[in-house]
DNA sequence: AGGGAGATTTTCT
DNA sequence: GAAAATCTCCCTA
């Protein structure tokens, strides 16, 4: 996990292929594999750390290893995994993980059977059951897991999506899934 | 299968 | 007061 504070966009590639879990009160994990991720850091006009600390970014601002969970359009929560060396304001954006584990506890909360359990940066919120309350969590010193790679995987890098502000950075890495 | 609108409230200016 | 690192539903083809 050192290469967390190496920097959010090396740090956004090297997350992919990791495990993302919540452990449930009763010791169930839930979650699943990284399969997408998207960088934003401190001289990225479309961060929420652009404009620097806030009462609503200040966990960008911790130690790598954290998490900053924020809440957005006025009903979804998104998880970042925190980067870079402290006060540097980074983060990396969890878009998307395959569902692997506890996924009759996804289905229920997502309201869904099969596909879009956590093709989305909302969604996994709501699978894993993350929110306000897991805010500044330490992973792996909390009920946030994260599992080293299993596999390897072929990635891809993109343009990020839903931003307006410096939209040409090719942060957002997807793994290619062999069919 | 793809596009557009509406939902809904925190956050910062 | 406006915009927001999004999702779902409903429409059209």
């Amino acid at each position: 996990m050192e290469f967390l504070e190496l920097g959010a966009v090396t740090a956004a590639e090297r997350l992919i292929g990791w495990g993302f879990y919540k452990r449930e009160p009763n010791g169930e994990l839930v979650g699943g594999t990284i399969i997408e991720t998207e960088a934003y850091d401190q001289t990225d006009a479309a961060s929420h750390s652009f404009n620097g600390k806030t009462l609503r970014n200040e966990p960008m601002f911790g130690k790598a290893g954290q998490i900053y969970v924020y809440f957005t359009y006025g009903m979804h929560f998104c998880v970042n995994i925190v980067t870079g060396k402290k006060d540097s304001g980074e983060a990396v954006l969890i878009r998307s993980i395959l569902p692997e584990a506890g996924i009759k506890l996804m289905q229920q909360r997502r309201k869904q059977l099969k596909e879009n359990l956590c093709n989305g940066p909302a969604k996994i919120c709501q699978a894993l059951n993350i929110n306000r309350s897991d805010n500044s969590k330490i992973i792996n010193n909390s009920d946030i897991i994260l599992m080293p790679p299993i596999k390897k995987f072929k990635i891809t890098k993109t343009k990020r999506v839903g931003i307006k502000k410096d939209i040409d950075r090719l942060w957002r890495f997807i793994a290619e899934l062999e069919s």
